[in-house]
RNA sequence: GGGAGGAUAGCGAAGUGGUCAAACGCGGCAGACUGUAAAUCUGUUCCUUCGGGUUCCAUGGUUCAAAUCCAUGUCCUCCCA
């Protein structure tokens, strides 16, 4: 069995996910994307040591900010991981709210290593790539105005790795998805009141961060570290930075949910704040007796 | 008290007689997703039974036609006193 738990950011899968490796002898593999760098803690809200309760995590921490990390890795990554916890016969429990991740990882996403880096193709306009592409094959669909796909897809044509896609098809037996909801009005809150909490820590993080990496890309792409970025360059007002944190999560937990519910074909639970424990109780029966 | 400018859709802001339900931006909502995914991109956003209906501070007026011109009023901003 593999166990899967995502869901938004904030609704509390990092809890839910040590009560089940508990209860089922499991280990954690992470499935979030900024969560494999190190140092990027209080933004990211990584499990620390003590909320580990002993627990084994994995991919977690496994690449500096200045590092790449990609799809592939962790799709790599990920498998052997599996591979490893069911070999000392335990249950591999995968965590995390990136949910392209975790498709990557369980379906047969055909990727395969690149060594080379993509042409950026900066002489070339959109349209100019579009039609390339359309006189590749005129069936492949893609927006029009995505450079990053309309550049990704140009240089697999290019380097003749271009495959067909296919109905992605689950890779492993017995794999059980659990998402884990809440109403919107209160994932905002919780996100709002996430972000307050953080603050002050964050703050110190994204100091240090900026410094040691000015040029790294998960701290220009990681919610509550962009923005404050911004800040610390004078781009914007302290206050304005705050609020860009809170919006740029609702907006990031919104296209979770759609990425979630449309690629993924997930057993959803609501979850009960009040009493966590009625949460886990109704999962591990779902688990028990699907 | 005198003078000047302004009031446009959830917000900001264009438009200054007809092609205006009204550009654009933000925010909202929905969606896409096979290597930057906490990313990137798309659609939609007055109401509607999709025929149409009701809008551009209010009221009245000019005109075949008004968000656009005129009058009055209300409110806001700035300048002089």
């Amino acid at each position: 069995m593999i166990i899967v738990i995502t869901g938004p950011t904030g609704v509390g899968k990092t809890k839910l996910s040590i009560q089940l490796a508990k209860i089922y002898n499991g280990e954690i593999i992470n499935a979030d994307s900024m969560q494999v760098y190190k140092g990027l803690d209080v933004g990211t809200a990584k499990i620390t040591e003590a909320e580990k309760e002993g627990v084994t995590h994995h991919l977690i921490d496994i690449r500096t900010p200045d590092e790449e990390y990609n799809l592939f890795a962790f799709q790599q990554d990920c498998r052997l991981k599996i591979k490893e916890i069911k070999a000392r016969q335990k249950i591999p429990i995968i965590v995390g709210g990136t949910g392209l991740y975790i498709k990557a990882a369980l379906y047969d996403y055909a990727l395969s290593s690149e060594k080379d880096k993509d042409d950026e193709f900066n002489d070339l306009s959109n349209e100019e790539i579009y039609k390339q592409i359309i006189a590749y094959d005129k069936d492949i669909s893609i927006d029009k105005n995505n450079r990053r796909r309309l550049v990704r897809c140009l240089n697999k044509i290019k380097k003749e790795t271009l495959i067909t896609k296919t109905e992605p098809k689950l890779i492993y037996d017995d794999v059980v998805f659990i998402g884990l909801t809440t109403d919107t009005e209160n994932l905002y809150k919780i996100i709002d009141k996430r972000v307050d909490k953080m603050l002050p820590n964050l703050i110190d993080e994204v100091k240090k961060l900026h410094k040691e990496y000015p040029n790294s890309r998960a701290l220009n792409t990681a919610i509550g570290y962009k923005e404050l970025i911004g800040f610390l360059e004078d781009k914007q007002s302290f206050k304005d930075s705050i609020n860009l944190i809170k919006k740029n999560s609702r907006n990031y937990a919104k296209r979770q949910y759609t990425f979630l519910n449309n690629q993924l074909d997930l057993q959803w639970f609501l979850v009960d704040y009040n009493n966590f424990d009625k949460t886990i109780k109704e999962i591990v029966n779902y688990i028990e007796t699907r």
